[in-house]
DNA sequence: ACCTGAACACCGTTCAAGT
DNA sequence: ACCTGAACACCGTTCAAGT
C-alpha cells in the first residue's frame, strides 16, 4: 500500500495573514453592496476584497444567507430613530418608517435584501422595539402590536423594492410590464384598463402612496380589535 | 492574411431538432419548480430537461427574469376564483386571496417567485381584475382600489414566503433566528422579550394571523378616504 | 429563423494541507 | 484555530457556426 500523501508538496505561496473577523467581513460586504448594488455582494467578491479565498470566510459566517442577514442589520445601523420627546406616538411611528424607507432608497441593494432576508443583530431589534413601543403607547393590544409591526416592516420593504426594481432596470423589464398594462384589453379587463394610471403611479405619487399605505395599516390595526 | 475560418469543422454531433416554443419552455420550468423548488429552476436545467443547450431558450425568452415572470403567471393559472354569485363582495375577495395563499403554500417555489417577480400574462391580470371588481362593489374609490389591490397581493406573497422559508430551511437558519428572539435581553428590548411568542406565532396561528391581516388592510382601506 | 457547441465570467461550498 | 489552494458542481449570457 502506498501512502497517499507521499509526494504532495505544499501549495502555499505566501504565509498566513492576520485573522479576519466577522465585523470586517460584514463591513466589507456592506461597502460592496453600497458601491455595486446587490450584484456586488458575494462570498467570492468579499473574499477578494479582503485579499483571501472564499473558504476563509466560513470561519466567521455559516453561509451566504447568514452573511446577508448580518449585512442587512449592519445597514440598519445607519437608521436614526426619533427620540421619545418629539411629537405624538403616531408621528414618531411614521417618521421612523419614513426614515427606514429613505435608507432603503439610498442603498438600493439593501431594499432587495430586506425583502428576502430576516436581519440578525441589535439594529433590527432596535427598530422592532421602537415600533412596538409606539403602538403600545397608542393602546394597541400586544398581539396586534406584534403582528402589526411585522406588517409595517414588510410594507416598507416591498415599497422600497418596487421602487428600486422600477428604476434600476431602467429601460428593460419594467417598461415591458408597463407597456403590457397600457395595452390591456378593456373588454376582458375593464377595471385594469380604466385604472392603469393608478396601478402604475409613478415617482411623483410615490410619497403620497406610501403615506396612504401607512395610514391604511394603522387605521386597520386600530379598528380591528382582536 | 489567413482566412480565420479555415480549418474549422462543424461541431454539430446531431441534426437540429423541432423548434421549441415559449409555452413548452415555461411549462417545463414550472414542472421543475414544482418538483425541486426554487433551486430547480434555471436556464440550464430547463434546457437540459428539453435536451438542448441553454442558448436555445433565448429565442423565446429575453432572460431568466422574464422566464420567471412567465412561470409565475403560468402557476397562477391554477387559481380558481369564486364566481360572482357566491357570497358578499368581501367574502369573495377574502376567498380569492385565501385561494392564492393556498396555491403559494402548495408550490413553495412559487411563493419565493411571487415576492420578487412581477408576473406577466393573463392569469395575473385575471386576479387583479377580480380584486378590483370586489373593491369596486364595496364602494372603494378607484385610487384606493388600485393601491389596495397591490397591498393585498403583496401581503399574500409575504405571508407565503415567510411560511415557506420557515419550514424549508428546517432546522438551520430559521431556528437560529428564533433562538435569538428567545434569548433577547429584556432590559434593552422589554417589549420584544414580552412579545416573543406573538412575534413568532407558529403554524397553528398562521391562518388566524393571515385573516387578521386581511381584515386590517380592508378596514384600513374603507376607513382611509383619499 | 432557430438550433448547436463552446466559451466567458462568474457563483456557493467543501476539504485536505499547512501553520 | 484559522488561513490557503484547489476542486466540485453549478450559474446566466453571448456568439460564431451551421441548417
Amino acid at each position: 500500500m502506498m501512502n497517499p500523501t507521499r509526494g504532495i508538496k505544499s501549495r502555499r505561496t505566501r504565509p498566513a495573514k492576520d485573522p479576519l473577523s466577522r465585523e470586517i467581513i460584514v463591513q466589507t460586504a456592506y461597502e460592496l453592496l453600497k458601491k455595486q448594488g446587490i450584484q456586488g455582494i458575494s462570498m467570492r467578491r468579499v473574499a477578494k476584497e479582503l485579499d483571501t479565498g472564499p473558504s476563509s470566510l466560513y470561519v466567521y459566517v455559516k453561509n451566504f444567507q447568514e452573511l446577508c442577514a448580518f449585512v442587512l442589520d449592519y445597514g440598519l445601523g445607519q437608521l436614526v430613530l426619533p427620540t421619545s420627546a418629539e411629537g405624538s406616538w403616531k408621528e414618531r411611528l411614521f417618521d421612523a418608517l419614513d426614515a427606514y424607507l429613505m435608507l432603503l432608497f439610498e442603498q438600493p441593494g439593501l431594499a432587495e435584501l430586506s425583502l428576502t432576508t430576516i436581519p440578525m443583530g441589535t439594529n433590527s431589534l432596535r427598530l422592532i422595539e421602537f415600533i412596538l413601543s409606539a403602538l403600545y403607547e397608542g393602546g394597541v393590544s400586544s398581539k396586534a402590536a406584534a403582528w402589526g409591526a411585522d406588517l409595517f416592516l414588510f410594507y416598507v420593504s416591498s415599497t422600497a423594492f418596487e421602487h428600486v426594481s422600477w428604476k434600476q432596470d431602467g429601460n428593460d423589464h419594467m417598461s415591458v410590464i408597463k407597456q403590457s398594462f397600457q395595452m390591456v384589453n378593456p373588454v376582458h379587463y375593464p377595471l385594469i384598463a380604466s385604472l392603469k394610471e393608478e396601478l402604475f403611479s409613478g415617482d411623483t405619487e410615490a410619497k403620497e402612496r406610501f403615506r396612504w399605505g401607512l395610514e391604511v395599516i394603522l387605521q386597520g390595526i386600530l379598528k380591528t380589535r382582536h
